[in-house]
DNA sequence: TCCGAAGCCTACTTGCTAGTAGGTATGGCG
DNA sequence: CGCCATACCTACTAGCAAGTAGGCTTCGGA
């Protein structure tokens, strides 16, 4: 029904604000994150965070914007932590690799972050899928760049570079989905995990470029 | 707000049961493909459909019965135009060119049953997602099968058979990534889309049982 | 022509939860 | 000390939407 007691925080008196609205985002995504937007109540929120409901409403303001505020908190952490974790004079290719293993560390790391965004967000036909389809949207324009500096470094022809937006959101796609498989086969390293999609979609790329195609025998 | 006027169906009289179930699940799939499962209102499904809403409830039960009513027909038909497609005497390759043309081709065509499908079911954490979720797996798992095929085919090696499932999992979700796009982008013929798809997966994986992998220069 | 079943509706109840009104402690500071 | 801002709470209200009670026609058959 309700989340863990022994991780609720203790009912402490007259905190800064800046705590209690951490408090409250921490609680917000944890309810979210399990019962979904519509499911969770403001009142189970404020008692996962341990403060009285109208707190929620005087710092982070009504639902919306606190939902709102949870995708944008989160979103941030993955971009960071994803761009943290690339260095630009690298190749493009190590450059992708090592921007996955950061992504699948963070859903690792942070699994209800991660089903907030996945799940939640887009799902919701409101202002908040907004807001989480375009860092969707931010991340295959990065995935892009990557692809389009690769294919130029090779020898590019036309057809190959006008579909690398199309292949970015493959990957972003194939990169969730193979985030929430891994989520049920926790026995698999990270790092074997990010080097399959790595290969799949590196390589299946590399192949197009050449023109090393494959097409259907005729019917 | 609501549903285009014109395609309601004009309010008839004294229909037999069928045939309005069917009314109301066509209105109940646009409904929720618009709004969501939780801002669709039974008020609004019922008027969509042209019948009263007790209507809806003497014959598909309750919201939650509704919708998985929705999610079984629509997914039942998704798989029944990818199974129809197929023909097992085929080459691996060949079945699962088939496989996404015709998953394609239903996304274009029936958008709405596949936003109800892709965005709706999947984020709902109560029983409907499990009637997806079983889907979704089905899915995973015939692509499963036809990659272990052609590994078996060529020269396997453990790692590479080991690791079909998570491949297929990735393949799935970047099908529907890529199908999002594709409805962004509707001047890409559905061939060209799919023939991408086919490529980064189907390449990808070749090089991976051939032994082809790409792996990180050391640091 | 009577009767039951099938088709259908209007108008209600009810429960839940977002959001608020209006207050009480507590600490700092002049 | 006395004032104000900040932190915080216990109740409430209000409104939406799920689900239902109870009844009214129409049709087919005995």
């Amino acid at each position: 029904m309700s989340v863990d007691e022994q991780s609720r925080p203790p009912r402490v008196k007259r905190l800064p604000r800046e705590v209690r609205e951490r408090q409250i985002l921490d609680a917000a995504v944890r309810v979210f994150s399990q019962h979904g937007y519509h499911n969770a109540s403001m009142d189970e929120i404020s008692e996962v965070a341990g403060v009285s409901k109208p707190m929620i409403y005087a710092y982070l303001g009504h639902k919306e914007d606190l939902f709102a505020a949870c995708i944008r908190r989160e979103a941030g952490l993955l971009m960071e932590a994803i761009a943290a974790s690339v260095q630009a004079d690298l190749p493009p290719d190590m450059q992708l690799w090592h921007g996955l293993r950061a992504f699948f560390h963070f859903v690792a790391t942070q699994r209800e972050s991660w089903r907030v965004l996945h799940r939640q967000a887009i799902s919701q036909g409101g202002p908040f899928s907004d807001e989480l389809l375009a860092m969707r949207t931010r991340a295959i324009t990065l995935v892009d760049a990557l692809l389009v500096r690769y294919a130029t470094a090779r020898g590019l022809d036309d057809a190959a570079t006008s579909s690398t937006e199309a292949h970015a959101a493959a990957l972003v796609g194939a990169g969730e989905s193979l985030a929430d498989w891994w989520l049920d086969h926790p026995e698999i390293p990270e790092k074997t995990v990010a080097s399959w999609l790595m290969n799949l979609v590196w390589m299946g790329l590399g192949n197009l470029v050449n023109g090393t195609v494959w097409t259907p025998t005729p019917e």
